[in-house]
DNA sequence: AAAAAAAGTTAGACTACCCTAATAAAATAT
DNA sequence: ATATTTTATTAGGGTAGTCTAACTTTTTTT
């Protein structure tokens, strides 16, 4: 049906946002090639075979737009994606940081049977380890009512509910910081200076760069 | 590293047992292309890109042969195979018959802890749901100790430990003739007339053609 | 409104994997 | 030992997905 390729452009436009509704609206082809590290050139062919497949709708020289087809279809991958990262987390105890990758090969395996098997051993968990929400069987995804801890309010408290950078290297560091997914905390103060926020959880007060700040989702 | 193709080549040249020991001994290029259901033209030119890896040893107009390192990276294959469908049968309760095909896909994924986790997971299982061996991390696989129901005498008592084509049509056959993996039988009579095999099983009597008795494997 | 910049497209080339048709070498049969 | 058959190889072509370099269209700036 779809080649992994395929997917990941999907995947992709999802990303961006690339939809009529509930969307940042149509996406530019140079901002799909930055997203996959692959030249506007080579985004620009496969953009035609997503057009003829009824993928994305495209006019020449214009933007880029999901159709129900391609919302639909990039839905489920990311519904596989994040079902496989559960598994390798809560199963077979991989670490944060260790379960994209791997997550990246496993959403193109092709089975009926088998997302929907692998979500009821699962016991139909709602959120990933980074927690982003798992969408169900019909492409419907819980909207997200997460704020980053840059945006919360001084005085805010609340637990960490996932991350805007799924990186190794973001993760690992979180880890050193102490950070981990449900970790309760408050919001002391937000620094002017440099944008930096100082926080307190379970007892001990700690300072985060506000670029760390913009990546971590508190509910 | 490997691509999943040439992935596919090593496995079936281990299948066709083309070891310098413990083989049939070398394979030639038609037969490697019926195995994989490719044109001979077309193997022949991965054989080139093979040897070049150092995984195949052949020289003009010769036989092939696995290398150690070709050996080695097929048992692997191999091993990722029957543990992915391990998993699909245990935890996920895929049936007998569905479980080759999305093993086939899972078995190329690449990932340095995947494997040996999944292995600790499943609680290392020695053999697959179809009982075939499964290798260990270092390549080493138990050797098979077994015959087909055809071989094996009149009045033996066994269990059915595997079978030799894993093919839907044969498992699902397999099913509805009440024949299972673990199934304890004792063959009571060879039939000289058609190789039809009589045998009795939980104080039944059944009859099976010569066929099914030599995709049959017991113990 | 013209110039400059940014975004999108086309042309041509490369790798991986597959094909068919023709040819060359090796194995087998007579 | 020659003819036939089988097996292996070469030649040329196709699709998928990637690239660079050059070009066109649209957008932004001045």
């Amino acid at each position: 049906m779809f080649t992994a390729t395929e997917e990941n452009y999907l995947k992709a436009l999802f990303r961006l946002g690339a939809l009529s509704e509930g969307g940042k609206g149509p996406a530019g082809t140079n901002e799909l090639a930055l997203e996959l590290d692959i030249r506007p050139a080579t985004v620009n062919g496969m953009l035609k075979k997503l057009r003829e497949k009824g993928l994305v709708e495209q006019r020449r020289y214009g933007k880029i737009l999901l159709t129900e087809a391609g919302r639909l279809h990039a839905v489920e991958v990311i519904r596989k994606h994040r079902l496989w990262e559960t598994f390798l987390y809560e199963k077979l105890h991989f670490t944060w940081d260790e379960v994209h990758d791997v997550a990246e090969q496993l959403e193109h395996i092709r089975s009926v049977h088998l997302t929907d098997r692998l979500e009821e051993f699962l016991g139909y968990p709602s959120v990933d380890p980074h927690g982003d929400p798992i969408p169900d069987k019909e492409g419907r995804m819980p909207p997200e009512v997460r704020r980053t801890l840059a945006e919360s309010e001084e005085g805010h408290a609340g637990r960490i509910v996932g991350v805007c950078d799924n990186s190794a290297e973001f993760l690992q560091y979180l880890d050193r910081l102490g950070l981990s997914l449900g970790l309760r905390l408050t919001i002391t103060r937000h620094i002017p200076f440099d944008g930096s926020v100082e926080l307190e959880s379970a007892g001990i007060r700690m300072i985060i760069t506000r670029k760390v700040a913009e990546n971590l989702l508190v509910d």
